[in-house]
RNA sequence: GGGCGUGUUCCCGAGUGGCCAAAGGGGGCAGACUGUAAAUCUGUUGCGUUUCGCUUCGGUGGUCCGAAUCCACCCGCGCCCA
């Protein structure tokens, strides 16, 4: 259940309750694809980094180790040892970054496993079961994430069959929920909104799923390619036609810039692999701006990260050390900056609500909106 | 002392007469990354007034229209014989 707790313009504080915990809202989800943040972070480093969620993937935990396994050990909650929310994806953006390894069907999708290329096939009914498998707080619809750009007739084709498998997905979601063997019967469902570049498809599409009682809405199809205004717009035209009284979620972004314009713009949720894998890549987000931690700059630095940050990483260590490890190939170096970056975002979604609590967020979103995209200056 | 071999740009290393400012690695420097096939990928790495000029391949001096490449001597290093 959502609950709306004030809002700033379009912009919208709030508190969901899930069987796993309440969160406040706005906020960021950590991607753990694998069950595992990448660069070396458990979950029991996440608990002081201020993780509200943390997202797995259904298509990479269905290969290895299989649903299977995760549910005869209790589900991944038990199996990762992270008993805050989890949202698990469905599925559907590989059926996107997969595309050369994909054929897609009204009945669902052919997938060669990108790890020994062996055939398989994940339908909205197969991805609702890994799903209910994998006993996470939250499933996502399995929808089709259309690149860019992409014909207007075949965006309009691939997003009706996107609603045909939310269908689907909702009746094989209520079916698991009611079977005595499912770990999660309270699983959430949210719906996934598709239309490309088209905003008059999207805001058709939203409309359409908007009535089929979901428990979340997403948007997604951003953020692969387009120009950020872009995706600013289509924000614009689409969100007025989400129900209100349910959370907003904008798949797979974005860059802090991005999250203050799309809070502003009124969504509620986010996830992005950016903090995570920018890090293992030395780009680390300040409140300063973006900086480089292998630059040559920093050679001698004494400072931390962030001298603004109070993250694990920043109350024990240098620039000058970071660099070091970054430039040794150590993997402290990806864990420290994984750990600093996902901190960063966490603590950006806590001034936004401070903010948005304050009914200054307009002058949060100006001063770093900008700011955060910035490069860091000395 | 004699024989053989070897010396290339920051390092290793290719190049044995022109297409060589010189392959390929490494290292350095810089950048990208947005529901993670990503601890990955890209650019750059002699100097300059940059569709061209200059300096460079242990040193010096030659041969040649032309030399990192051929010749002579010298210097350094390696192995073998004394």
């Amino acid at each position: 259940m959502f609950v709306l707790k004030r809002t700033e313009g379009r912009a919208r504080r709030g508190l969901f309750h899930t069987p796993h915990g309440d969160i406040e809202t706005p906020f960021f989800m950590n991607v753990g694809t694998a069950a595992a943040i990448k660069g070396g972070v458990s979950s029991v480093d996440l608990r002081e980094l201020k993780t509200r969620v943390e997202l797995c993937n259904t298509y990479h935990l269905h290969l290895r180790p299989g649903d299977d396994i995760i549910y005869k050990m209790g589900g991944l909650h038990k199996f990762m040892n992270w008993d805050k929310p989890i949202l698990t994806d469905s599925g559907g953006f590989q059926v996107f970054s997969l595309s050369k390894l994909r054929k897609i069907k009204e009945e669902g999708v052919y997938f060669a496993s990108h790890i020994d290329g062996r055939r398989l096939f994940i339908g909205p009914e197969e991805s609702m079961r890994i799903q209910s498998h994998l006993a996470s707080t939250i499933a996502m619809a399995f929808d089709e994430c259309v690149e860019n750009p992409a014909p207007r007739e075949y965006v309009q084709r691939s997003v009706e069959r996107t609603t045909r498998w939310l269908g689907r997905c909702i009746d094989e979601m209520a079916r698991l929920n009611s079977e005595p063997s499912t770990i999660n019967p309270k699983q959430m469902l949210f719906a996934i909104n598709q239309g490309g570049t088209y905003d008059d498809i999207r805001v058709e599409h939203m409309k359409t799923i908007g009535g089929m009682g979901l428990d979340g809405y997403a948007i997604g199809g951003l953020a692969v390619g387009e120009p950020t205004e872009v995706m600013y717009h289509i924000l614009d035209e689409v969100l007025p036609y989400a129900p209100a009284d349910k959370p907003r979620y904008l798949m797979g972004v974005g860059t802090p810039s991005n999250i203050i314009e799309a809070v502003w713009r009124g969504v509620d949720m986010f996830d992005c692999v950016m903090p995570s894998r920018n890090a293992r890549h030395a780009t680390i987000f300040t409140w300063g701006g973006i900086m480089h931690a292998t630059n040559e700059r920093y050679k001698l630095d004494e400072r931390p990260l962030d001298p603004q940050c109070d993250c694990p990483a920043c109350r024990n260590f240098s620039r000058a050390y970071i660099r070091h490890l970054f430039k040794a190939g150590e993997q402290l170096a990806g864990r420290l900056a994984v750990q600093h970056n996902l901190y960063f975002y966490n603590t950006l979604m806590d001034r936004i609500n401070e903010a948005l609590d304050e009914g200054r967020f307009g002058e949060f979103r100006d001063k770093y909106s900008p700011l955060l995209e910035s490069k860091l200056e000395d």
